[in-house]
DNA sequence: CAACGGACCTGCCTGC
DNA sequence: TGCAGGCAGGTCCGTT
């Protein structure tokens, strides 16, 4: 589920709920995840009024008072608005209840996803501090990338998913964006001109303020656990559409090849 | 440093 | 119907 506009797009429901609210209770089911959560975390967030909710690649970072909970939600992660009542299901890992009788809950069945206190600024957390610009930073630009690319002898595909390079950009949206920029997904990323560079990072912009305009994937009401088919992924021109014919030339197949161990999508008359 | 494979997990879908 | 196998939106780590 989560890719960057799913996360964006839960930071954005899930905010109006909590944030000025404080922590009256923090249950936690489950400890194993990416990271252990740690063992006295209800004890450090009890009291404690959350001042801010802010995202930074795929973390959305929960400012406390004293300190902020970094919280990634993996592959099948997804945090939702419930009563405090609300009896858990099956890997409901982690309940955050505020006096304003919120519960904040977090689902993640596969586990990869964490949850983490830092007091320092979480910027500097080692999980945050060697991360790549965000998409909309002006920083990320193609003399930016041109000039990063030349000792990448990797594929293209690889170069943009690489967090260290630039943030947000999964595996869905790599395949989407690369079509967009007509850029080969398994070239080279030194031998990617400047000029679709520039093309690729406004397909990037494009591509990911589009899904966070149809409300990421799913969940639009985060307030009640509905939400299953998506509607950004009527947008998707080419991912998971392997055999079907490509929306720009109207021509080739969508072809489809397992690139750095992730399917990815491709029109080979489009994309050189 | 960069590239690559493997690891971490569960659920769901497909095909036999 | 049952079950093995493959695949899934992420990222870190170890090895070469």
């Amino acid at each position: 589920m989560p890719e960057l506009p799913e996360v964006e797009t839960t930071r954005r429901g899930v905010a109006p709920h909590v944030v000025g609210a404080r922590i009256r209770d923090t249950r936690v089911r489950e400890f194993r995840m990416r990271q252990p959560i740690p063992r006295d975390l209800a004890t450090v967030l009890q009291g404690q009024r959350l001042v801010g909710l802010e995202r930074r690649a795929k973390y959305l970072l929960f400012g406390f008072e004293r300190g902020t909970l970094i919280v990634h939600l993996g592959m099948s992660g997804s945090l939702r608005v419930l009563s405090p009542e609300t009896p858990p299901q099956a890997h409901d890992h982690v309940d955050l209840v505020f006096d304003n009788e919120v519960c904040l809950r977090l689902r993640d069945p596969r586990r990869f996803g964490l949850m983490l206190w830092t007091a320092e600024p979480p910027a500097a957390h080692p999980l945050l501090a060697t991360l790549g610009p965000e998409p909309w930073d002006e920083a990320f630009n193609a003399d930016y990338l041109a000039a990063l690319a030349h000792s990448r002898s990797g594929a293209v595909k690889n170069f943009v998913m690489d967090g260290h390079v630039v943030v947000g950009v999964g595996n869905i949206y790599a395949s989407e964006s690369l079509h967009r920029a007509l850029i080969h997904p398994t070239r080279p990323a030194r031998r990617v001109s400047r000029a679709r560079y520039a093309s690729l990072v406004s397909a990037v912009r494009e591509v990911l303020e589009s899904a966070i305009g149809f409300g990421g994937t799913t969940l639009r009401d985060f307030t009640r656990d509905d939400g299953k088919p998506g509607y950004f992924r009527n947008e998707l021109r080419v991912y998971d559409r392997g055999g079907e014919i490509c929306l720009q030339c109207g021509k080739a197949e969508i072809r489809q090849k397992v690139i750095g161990q992730r399917m990815s999508y491709f029109c080979p008359q489009c994309q050189r």
